[in-house]
DNA sequence: GACTGAACGTACCATTTCGTACATTGTTGC
DNA sequence: GCAACAATGTACGAAATGGTACGTTCAGTC
């Protein structure tokens, strides 16, 4: 806390030849996470990323023990990164429908902008979700994101915009179907059906559909 | 053709030493499903699916020429079997709502029953649709799943009990979205809600929801 | 300014892993 | 029956890969 010498330092005249622990094991995590994302656990390469890193393998198995602990630390940070941009919405002050429709536009925009974190998911999921069971900072994590949606949703039910008997569990389980699927699955579909569904006009269609789609699910009828 | 000999072939009293190359190369896929499906195209092991099948591994790269390839072959032949199976649907007969609610169902279903189509898509996914870009096979084969859908909305349409201005390709990127995600996140999103998505019940209310949001999107209003 | 532990670099090792060389056995056409 | 080719078994090689041993430098303390 002392030294401000913090990462980018080129302090005095010459630069001081080394030593700047937080910043290298940054580094080296923020490598990581590209190199997993990008490749997956076993796909990703230890020698690659001390390649990409100011560090060297040596500093990856002093600050992480294996690879398996830097993928679980990768993973850590990343849900870190997602609940803290979540944080930031505040729905409080909106009537139900603008809020649901609020919150929907921005599952769909952040997962759209952060497809590192999307793929990480995906390759814990073939991982059979076996390094987030050990995980206990992302279980505490995403503890309270439900209770911003159940929020909106009993508000929504007490004005009588909402139908009742929906599960906020579940109606978030809609809403993570619908804009994980846009990230972890457009390769395959805008191949298959000859669609680019990456280009703006199309995710803007896609943005438009699924939060139609929610709404519609929960107005009374 | 002449040949009976096909796989499950002890047919005289003792058994003829071997050559059976379509069973051989049959087994060798079957294997190399599990494998790939498992642990993803760089986790997978040559040497496990070799011991795992009856065959040698110089088998694997006689039949297929190296990894990749064999990866290829698993990715084409989980394809064709999925579009088997969706051709024995019958639609045509049934009332467009009808139709439609079973074509979601179905989906759902089909995609809950498969897990290994599922995750060898979601690893396909994760090397960018490479292969299947690749396979000329792929994509002829997926060229009439749009076609199926697009009659049922059309007639829903001209019958007045589907409103108009819908794709039917965003349409089915829809259904695809909810029913994949069903497998794909399964593992995860269990284990941050602790919430059991597998169990029957709860995958029963699943396919009822993930109907029910469909069926409501295309209703006219 | 010597001492100590944290931070870091270099070289290396043991295994794993994809792939192949080479020999052998079955099968089919004539 | 025999040539010619398809199918299969065994053993091995070369490179990649996770991980470590060992030594050196930095930074704060007395």
């Amino acid at each position: 806390m002392t030294a401000p010498s913090t990462k980018a330092n080129p302090p005095a005249a010459r630069r001081r030849r080394k030593n700047d622990p937080e910043s290298v094991r940054a580094d080296i995590l923020a490598v990581a996470t590209r190199e997993f994302s990008e490749k997956g656990l076993s796909g990703a390469r230890i020698d690659e990323i001390a390649e990409k890193t100011r560090a060297s393998k040596r500093m990856i198995y002093y600050y992480f023990n294996d690879k398996e602990t830097l993928y679980l630390h990768t993973l850590e940070a990343a849900y870190q990164k997602v609940r803290l941009q979540e944080a930031e919405l505040d729905l409080d002050h909106l009537a139900p429908f603008e809020a649901l429709s609020r919150l929907v536009r921005f599952t769909f925009c952040h997962h759209a902008k952060n497809p590192d974190f999307i793929r990480l998911v995906m390759i814990e999921n073939i991982h059979h979700g076996r390094f987030l069971a050990q995980s206990e900072l992302i279980q505490s994590l995403n503890a309270g994101v439900i209770d911003v949606l159940t929020n909106v949703y009993i508000r929504g039910v007490e004005e009588g915009c909402f139908r009742e008997g929906l599960d906020p569990r579940e109606l978030h389980w809609l809403i993570s179907a619908l804009s994980f699927f846009n990230v972890s699955n457009q390769h395959t579909f805008s191949r298959i059906f000859d669609w680019h569904q990456a280009a703006p006009e199309n995710q803007q269609k896609l943005e438009e559909h699924v939060t139609e789609m929610v709404l519609r699910y929960v107005r009374p009828e």
